[in-house]
DNA sequence: CAGATATATGCCGTTCGAGATATATATAGC
DNA sequence: GCTATATATATCTCGAACGGCATATATCTG
């Protein structure tokens, strides 16, 4: 989850996300297409990679790296327990303030 | 987004987070909470504010923080586009490896 | 085996974020 | 106004992350 959050957080790593959402390339394609040099584009999907983001399959000298939709199926499921609050939680904080209030007059706050 | 995942990505606000997923509270008892000092809160704090995941408000001495949705119906938003993945996509990956080595036969690589 | 191509790794310098401590600011109560 | 409490900020140090560059490794070609 942390691993996810921190591989993500990097903007090039996170355009890298995005280029491979709509097909595997290889890291050639990836450096050129993001202007990056390529020893930082293999770092970068070292990083992905550990974090389960990514997995390559060698072709050759080459090797094509695809999405791996389970961190992100994960971070999904994080969410899911923060749906509600959309929803619900008109102002959730205002009746907590109000709520220490009251507690104040009546205990004379400790 | 960045903003929203840097922040997220350091564990202590990520709990900071999940704390405050249950109901707003002021700084102290995050910190007694989460074992933090308070400086440290009120810095991790000011990052979740500056991404707006949090806001306060002043009860007396007290600052309340709770949890804003909008980022994170952001980053769920951004999700959405990937949700696709996890169903179709069985094995995008190995489909483009054969298309690229019939590719490799037919033009002699380059 | 030599040369070319694709990728990974190691090293360096710089920047950045986190923790710790001290201090400043605001508010409440006396 | 003085003291205590709650929080914010400032400063310092340290380690980790990033970019650039050189280099190692692997594979293919001839």
């Amino acid at each position: 989850m942390n691993a996810t959050l921190s591989a993500l957080a990097e903007p090039n790593r996170l355009q890298i996300v995005e280029l491979l959402r709509h097909r595997p390339l290889p890291v050639g394609q990836i450096a050129v297409r993001l202007k990056l040099n390529q020893p930082q584009v293999s770092k970068h999907l070292r990083v992905l990679s550990d974090a389960g983001l990514v997995e390559a399959r060698p072709v050759a000298q080459q090797r094509i790296y695809a999405l791996r939709p389970e961190p992100l199926k994960e971070l999904d499921a994080w969410l899911e327990r923060y749906r509600r609050l959309w929803d619900d939680q008109l102002d959730r904080l205002e009746e907590v303030v109000l709520e220490l209030k009251r507690k104040e007059k009546k205990n004379g706050h400790r």
